[in-house]
RNA sequence: UCCCCGGUAGCUCAAUCGGCAGAGCGGGUGGCUGUUAACCACUAGGUUGGCGGUUCGAGUCCGUCCCGGGGAGCCA
């Protein structure tokens, strides 16, 4: 017996006969004489219409078929005589799999994506949720389509870190000793204080000094009480770092990078997109669009304080002030990527004293060679950097910001031995989606979000 | 962590000034129909998030806790 996906016989080009299709119950309607069951197997966002004759062996149990349930339909593929649809499946026989009572939460209506949240396990249903997740599959495969494309190896760093200190936020420490230990962290399974990453680029910048273009794409853990939209104490993060390229060609790659899973996604997942322009963004499309097409702004930071200070002195309304020297606001990030730009912007050349240490020291000895990708809606997007490749700089820049050298000795050794200029970037994987998609919320691109408080399925 | 908003049937929501707890969808029953989130009629379904208080009377007012959301900070 023959079972192809629904995606495959609703693209084809000719009718099929004997074939099995299975999959779950969107609807049922009833006819006289027979049932219509929408059938949708998570192949893609179109169901496919079952006519189900009551004579058909298994039909008995079509009243037990309710939203929901998993079900098997032999039968022909035929040209549907009815307007909605180009093809249907005639059933010649229906089973029962797994019914659905009629608690089923999921209706054939709207949901809210609060609720949806909370039932974390059947929303991959609904048609929008089913969407996104194939849109997820096919981003994740551009993002290694891009970079085995250009010339990158793909390196797997540690998610277990004994560095307390990567200077990105608050880490989950992980410990194999007994919840009532009394024992320090020298009696734990690794005879040091462990931790979850929170990047792998320090990790990764060896791999880049000896591979040349290395990226990885996997789990960061942040411990940061961060109730937004935009954030998750779990998320995918890629990162791609890159001997011999400075700031300039660092944000080129990103460039492109962003580039070429935009045009990915509207060359594959064009169905599924207009799900989201309809529903969730107008804007969906036209901005995929944009940026595959456009060039990105790139601003100086110095310059973007200056805009800033030059649209609020044209009568826009910051409630926070705008000077050199300190981190550009939510609001300041907005209006340069959605008001004044309306597309994505880079930032670059930060102050100093506001970005980590690893960052390189520009000639002006002020600012460091830092880049930040804002995008309209969801705000940062990319967060790089040139690396400080002179080990005297380093140094000192570690010392300036009262961290210890000494866990960082392989770090600084890289410095020592045939250091050279590279540089490389962070890309959230989920506030990609969220860009893409229009879904205003991170914790509705992930299958099951963690967030403060939230750690359910 | 701070500020604001919310929690009523399986789901989405309504309930005037504190005065009988409601509708649509979903379920059941019956009808109708190559139907398209089908349609029509009937029907079942409630600890109004928890605890405490004010009151003749609380979904509604007060206190407190829990949960959720939005905004901010932090960041990707």
């Amino acid at each position: 017996m023959h079972t192809p996906s629904i995606k495959t016989l609703l693209d084809g080009e000719s009718p099929v006969s004997s074939i099995l299709v299975r999959g779950w119950v969107r609807t049922r309607r009833d006819a006289k004489g027979f049932s219509f069951l929408e059938l949708n197997d998570g192949s893609c966002l179109a169901n496919l219409q079952c006519v189900v004759d009551e004579a058909v062996p298994g039909a008995q149990r079509l009243k037990e078929i309710l939203t929901g349930a998993a079900v098997a339909v032999q039968g022909d593929l035929v040209p549907s005589p009815a307007k909605g649809q180009r093809w249907e499946l005639k059933a010649t026989s229906l089973e029962l799999i797994g019914p659905a009572p009629e608690e089923y939460p999921l209706q054939k209506k709207r949901h809210s994506d609060e609720f949806l949240r909370s039932i974390a396990h059947l929303r991959p249903r609904t048609n929008k949720f089913g969407a996104l997740f194939r849109i997820r599959s096919e981003a994740s495969f551009a993002v290694h389509e891009f970079f085995r494309t250009q010339g990158f190896v793909h390196v797997h760093t540690p998610i277990l870190t004994g560095s307390d200190c990567e200077g990105a936020g608050e880490l989950f420490r992980v410990t194999a000793l007994p919840r009532d230990s009394k024992e320090g962290a020298a009696a734990d399974f690794f005879g040091r204080e462990a931790f979850l990453t929170v990047s792998g680029q320090l990790e990764a910048e060896p791999l880049a000094l000896s591979l040349g273009k290395v990226y990885t794409f996997g789990p960061t853990f942040r411990a940061e009480n961060s109730n937004t939209a935009r954030h998750a104490a779990e998320f995918w993060m890629i990162e791609p770092e890159m001997a011999f390229f400075d700031l300039t060609a660092n944000m080129e790659l990103a460039e492109a990078f962003v580039k070429a899973v935009a045009r990915h996604l509207l060359e594959h997942c064009a169905a599924d997109l207009a799900l989201f322009n309809q529903w969730v963004d107008p804007q969906c499309l036209a901005r995929l669009a944009q940026v595959a097409q456009e060039p990105f702004e790139r601003l100086e930071y110095r310059e973007a304080v200056r805009l800033l200070q030059a649209a609020r002195d044209a009568g826009e309304s910051f409630q926070y002030p705008v000077a050199f020297g300190t981190d550009l606001q939510t609001e300041h990030e907005r209006y340069l990527a959605e008001k004044k730009f309306g597309k994505p912007v880079f930032l670059y050349n930060y102050p100093a004293s506001i970005k980590p240490f690893y960052m390189r020291v520009n000639d002006d000895q002020n600012t460091v060679a830092a880049m930040d990708l804002l995008v309209p809606t969801v705000g940062e997007l990319i967060g790089g950097s040139q690396r400080e490749e002179r080990l005297e700089v380093l140094q000192a820049r570690m010392q300036a910001q009262g961290l210890d050298p000494a866990p960082y000795w392989w770090y600084l050794e890289l410095r020592k031995f045939g250091s050279a200029p590279h540089a490389g970037f962070g890309l959230g994987f989920e506030r990609l989606l969220m860009f893409v998609t229009g879904i205003p919320n991170i914790r509705d691109v992930i299958a099951y979000p963690r967030t403060p408080g939230n750690l359910e399925f």
